[in-house]
RNA sequence: GGGGCUGUAGCUCAGCUUGGUUAGAGUGCCGCACUGUCACUGCGGAGGUCGCGGGUUCGAGCCCCGUCAGCCCCGCCA
């Protein structure tokens, strides 16, 4: 299969097998080693590395002098034979290690310069600055780690079509030149042409289309997905990502969480890992509670319990302020936990204070005797219930749910990540289901989706929506695997009547719901099947699979956090012809 | 929008705490030698606007201010 007009083989699939075989190679001077008389080269390609021996036995005198001359990353055309390596000098780094390649000839077919930055790293050679291998990305890629995790990448998404195509979904494209909706994100924008002052903009999602696709009846719809949002970056969000989007007609939630379970086995088998199902369910409220957080990493215990029933009338004075207040004491118990120094406890606070706690409560039974910090009177009686035993710690933090919840979720994860903790299992997924409809902006105090505002309510909940809409659930499902959230999904809205009111409830006005959802309306209005959907982050189940720390190590060509994109220098300015026929101007300053 | 870290040879870094002779190391690169190496080895050599601009000082890689870039985090990302 990879024999091309220009090569018999790639050069990291060469064995035992093709000993005695004569081979004509292309490939990449990974290293050379010249002694001299001998010439050694590791002729590199996506498949990996082969030896090549160049040895005036068997190669002439012209190609010794070429092959000797080769720099490092030159790709060159070599012919030869495959043979068996000395015994003594086998070497069992290579995977072809028990052969190499008599060369006979080899030709320079593309001369390099001195790599800029280093493919073929020595031992404990740190990588290049992040910055060069952006801006030198091909050289960045051909390191054979980048070339795993697209190699993966590439076998991820062909597994995921395979999964859906099995399932009777059909791989629908839809538009990128679009219209802007408001949703969550900035959007980009892309000025027309031939309408001035009109603009389309690239989709966050291709949402609004995959519902109209069950409303003209294709029933199952899924896409890989490139999604655009212009909000500010992190190690795992990039401006254009990749979405696995889906979408299925006549279905209730469960429905599609099977599907979504079924994809990511899959995915996740495909990267050599098996995992049961099903997934394990947590309502928001009880990961909430349990977890302080909606997307829990259920490897580790630690779980946060409600300590405010077992805090008698003997409890500190702020506690009991606290109660008054409204709040609660939540905290967890760290079996073992007495052995912490009061560095690590110093730092358990510190996060917990990171995330606006008051300050972190602890009490820790030693050999008999109690110490503790502002519960000293109730750390007994508390540790005794929760069933607490010698050695273990309770840490604990007051105040309403919206502090206690961020900062014992917090101080959760510092505790996981102690080197000296273990999980109890790798792969922890878990759905979150029924999240609340709506939440509550803090910076204008307005209602907002949760999610977005095509989630069908909770039917249980739908009489809430009027008299406490803070309070209704939605039919709005999230995927999670090991504290990361791989995806989100609901049942969405299909009685225009309804979705009317929910915009309205957004506070959005009849001629802004016409202007900018009339076509969503129009086509629930024709007929609509009920329908939900999900949408996975493609991006980073790649980069959870392959182990990367970065997005930007499972994508070809990322962007900077700044959104730049360092290698082919975009964004760039544009000439004032082109501003022109865009009906553009700057803006002064 | 805010906070933090980093920026010295092609690359990875030391030097900065406490300002003071000619800014070092490893690797890569160039030259010479070398017939079984595999991080080849040995000898020799070239290579620096210390990110950029300004300031303090007799004197700045080092101190101060600003700025640019990359990375991490908060806000933001339905």
């Amino acid at each position: 299969m990879s024999a091309t007009a220009l090569r018999t083989h790639r050069a990291g699939e060469l064995s035992r097998a093709h000993l005695g075989q004569a081979v004509r190679l292309g490939g990449w001077v990974h290293r050379r080693r010249d002694l001299g008389g001998l010439v050694f080269i590791d002729l590199r390609d996506r498949a990996g590395l082969v030896q090549l021996s160049c040895n005036p036995d068997w190669t002439p005198p012209a190609v010794m002098e070429r092959a000797a001359s080769a720099g490092a990353e030159t790709v060159v055309l070599v012919t030869g034979t495959v043979a068996l390596r000395p015994e003594p000098a086998r070497d069992r780094e290579l995977a072809s290690r028990e052969i190499e390649v008599h060369v006979t000839d080899l030709e320079i077919a593309g001369p390099a310069q001195t790599p800029a930055i280093s493919v073929a790293r020595k031992d404990k050679e740190e990588l290049a600055a992040e910055e060069l291998r952006l801006r030198h990305r091909v050289l960045d890629l051909r390191r054979p780690e980048l070339q795993q995790n697209l190699i993966l990448r590439h076998r991820l998404l062909q597994r995921a079509r395979r999964t859906l195509t099995e399932l009777e979904f059909l791989e629908i494209e839809t538009p990128i030149l679009t219209k802007p909706t408001p949703e969550g994100a900035r959007d980009y924008l892309v000025p027309s042409r031939v309408h001035p002052g009109e603009f389309y903009a690239l989709p966050q999602s291709p949402q609004i289309y995959k519902q109209l696709l069950m409303v003209a009846g294709y029933d199952r719809y899924f896409q890989i997905a490139r999604c655009f949002r212009d909000e500010d970056l992190r190690a795992d969000r990039q401006p254009e990502f990749t979405q696995i989007d889906l979408e299925a007609s006549f279905v209730s939630a469960e429905d599609i969480q099977q599907v979504v379970e079924r994809i990511l086995v899959d995915l996740w088998a495909e990267a050599g890992v098996a995992v049961a199902r099903p997934f394990p369910r947590l309502a928001w409220r009880d990961a909430m509670e349990r977890y302080g957080i909606d997307k829990p990493d259920l490897r580790y215990g630690y779980e946060i319990r409600d300590l405010t029933p077992l805090l008698g009338g003997d409890a500190a004075p702020f506690l009991a302020d606290v109660r008054t207040a409204g709040g609660r004491v939540r905290g967890l118990v760290v079996p073992g936990g007495a052995a912490l120094t009061r560095k690590d406890l110093d730092a358990l606070a510190a996060s917990a204070k990171e995330a606006k706690a008051g300050g972190l409560i602890w009490a820790r039974r030693g050999s008999g005797a109690w110490e503790g910090q502002g519960v000293k009177a109730a750390g007994q009686i508390l540790l005794d219930a929760l069933g607490g035993r010698e050695g273990d710690l309770l840490l604990a933090v007051a105040g309403p749910d919206a502090v206690t919840s961020p900062a014992l979720h917090a101080v959760r994860t510092a505790l996981t990540r102690r080197p000296d903790v273990q999980p109890t299992q790798a792969h922890a997924f878990t759905w979150i289901l029924e999240f609340p409809l709506f939440e509550l902006d803090p910076a204008t105090n307005q209602q907002v989706p949760a999610h977005h505002p095509f989630t069908a309510p909770h039917p249980a909940d739908r009489d809430m929506l009027e008299r406490a809409p803070g309070q209704a659930r939605a039919l709005h499902y999230d995927a999670v695997y090991n504290g990361n959230e791989l995806g989100s999904g609901s049942i969405r809205i299909t009685e225009p009547a309804l979705q009317r009111r929910i915009f309205e409830l957004l506070g959005m006005s009849e001629a802004e719901i016409r202007r900018r959802f009339g076509f969503l309306l129009d086509g629930l209005a024709a007929g609509a099947p009920p329908h939900g959907g999900f949408a996975l982050g493609f991006d980073r189940i790649a980069m959870l699979l392959s182990g990367a720390t970065s997005l930007r190590d499972v994508i070809a060509f990322p962007k900077t956090t700044t959104a730049r994109a360092l290698f082919e220098g975009a964004p760039t300015p544009v000439s004032a012809d082109d501003l022109l026929s865009l009906h553009l101007k700057r803006a002064e300053e």
